[in-house]
DNA sequence: GATGAATGAGAATTCATTCAT
DNA sequence: TATGAATGAATTCTCATTCAT
């Protein structure tokens, strides 16, 4: 480890380095000693930016959620480039699972460690929440938003964890009956 | 802890004990320590039968997971007595979530256990091919019936990390649109 | 924590705040840090006015000391006001056990704790000669004067430990012993 | 460290060592690191046999109240050969603050401990005990006892802290005071 | 077979202190 | 002068695993 007496970017390299933590070894790999490692750094360093373990793991799943809802926004956001909704969708679900797997793995990791720990509730529930908020101007109404999200997560984890191929036909055929797109433009919000 | 020397159902209450661990501190406090403390056996009686952690994980998942599929096999077999399968399906969300919800986190954390972990992910294949084969005779081919498990999935996750309440009529609306239940009989397996 | 750049009384405070970590968490439980939280104060000021851990320690326990010595110095200025000196003490030793027990669990965390650190023996030591100092006017002799702190520190200790309840017929027979007043007047120090 | 797989007298040999820590470097410099280095043990040989460090902690100072006890213990047995027992008292502390001086700190150090920690109180108030329970048949009555553990508790500690040397003479004068030898036998206990 | 003991690694955390600004 | 940042050393504790009996 390089001695760096006055590092002015310290916080935000032990961050970024928590990031690649977890996108390598998962949650449970996410340590101290492993941040501080990665980041080149000493120990006392990362427990001085975040004085407790959960610091550290909420902090890192933040910056996660937000890659990935900034993606997911970006994306999103071209969706009038697309023949349709639904057609735009199915191949966000096939990148997400190709060149995109190692990092859709580490969000659908954020929401295994909301089920577990529940300092790591809010950050997952935000992450759901975010997504439907980003779909929601795209369709019918929220409800419609919630039941999308459903869907591309449950199938999303469902490929992920049996390893068969994406068959995107399926992911439309499916995603089609919950957004029968008729042409007409989606009802905005009333709100 | 009571000495008891000869004891033939030692493996078994030692797997019904990490079950209970399981359930009550998560995967992450699966530990031969805690699984002996529970059984009230010797510690080295846990690594005696399990002699890896790994062994011991996955044990305990299985069974947690044969308990669920069990629930999931009851429940469809009494599909017929109720109004519609949508309908007996709605309701089987509304129990998860209610009465049983601790047995639902749980089997969810083995979902993404399978994620961070690769020893577990076959379990949790496992698990959502059988909720995917118990359900496939009610329904008209296996992609609906991937896709109906998909659906419950998402919506229940999404349900347990954002606390929001379990509303029956949304269930039900995008139920309804993956099954349209048009009272013929579902086509039989081809296979 | 609030900023507050010109803060004269910031040594002031950080003393004040160490007192209270003392009372409240024993003589381990001062740290610098603790005391920073306590006196809303940054880390760096803490040490920077007390620059060792021992200095801070001392500085407290003197403070404590100070308290503990006014306390028992305005007592005994009122000593003539009640029926004998014995009794005086007698009533002295109720106080300290009862609504000053948790100063007096500081004061003897003092003593005890110049058995175990060098730096503090002489705090604990100028508080017992203080204490005689305080009572040698009241009584015949230095000698009588020692003894009495010694019995009045060994039951104290001791009723602290037990947590038996204080009798006072007990002790005034005891300190009756040592002060056998005859209702002449002390004999004056002769130095 | 010498390895040393199976080591039968393991528990007692690191008990020992966390007697000879508190001794040396008192009860604050008691860890399990302190104490392995002293035994020739590895870290978690310490932590296996005292899980806590309260566990070690109250291990060493109930050991080294026994050591102390056994002696006030037996020089009580041999108090009818000395001229009084006020006599033989004031040697005792005489010898105690002597050749006894290092382990006399050790077991006030035990009564500190015992402030400050909830867990060593019952500890404490145990030495405490028995040592009247000791002295109650050579004397009056229980009372008696505990003036005189009083006494001698507060003398000693006056004499470790303040460093000024034991004058005999004193000390056989106050304890005269409490236990007036009428040349007839102590009264038996009437339980 | 069964198990108490042993062990080495690694976890979080806390801390006094130093240093650059 | 004052202080946020940095750092290295300790500390407790938990654990999987191995080993001798």
């Amino acid at each position: 480890m390089t001695p760096r007496r006055h590092d002015p970017d310290r916080r935000e390299r032990i961050l970024a380095a928590a990031v690649r933590v977890v996108e390598s070894r998962g949650v449970d790999g996410l340590t101290h000693r492993a941040v501080a490692a990665e980041a080149d750094v000493p120990l006392g360093s990362t427990t001085y930016h975040f004085d407790s373990g959960d610091a550290l793991l909420v902090a890192a799943l933040e910056r996660l959620n937000d890659g990935w809802l900034r993606s997911f926004g970006d994306w999103l956001a071209v969706a009038d480039e697309a023949p349709s909704l639904t057609e735009h969708l199915v191949r966000f679900v096939d990148i997400s699972l190709g060149p995109h797997r190692a990092s859709t793995e580490s969000v659908y990791a954020v929401y295994f460690a909301g089920l577990n720990r529940p300092v790591v509730r809010p950050t997952a529930a935000r992450c759901l929440d975010e997504m439907v908020r980003l779909l929601r101007p795209l369709v019918a109404d929220e409800g419609t938003a919630r039941a999308v999200v459903s869907l591309l997560d449950g199938l999303t984890i469902q490929l992920l964890l049996t390893g068969r191929p994406h068959r995107p036909e399926e992911t439309r055929r499916w995603l089609g009956r919950l957004l029968p797109e008729t042409g007409s433009r989606p009802t905005p919000p009333t709100g």
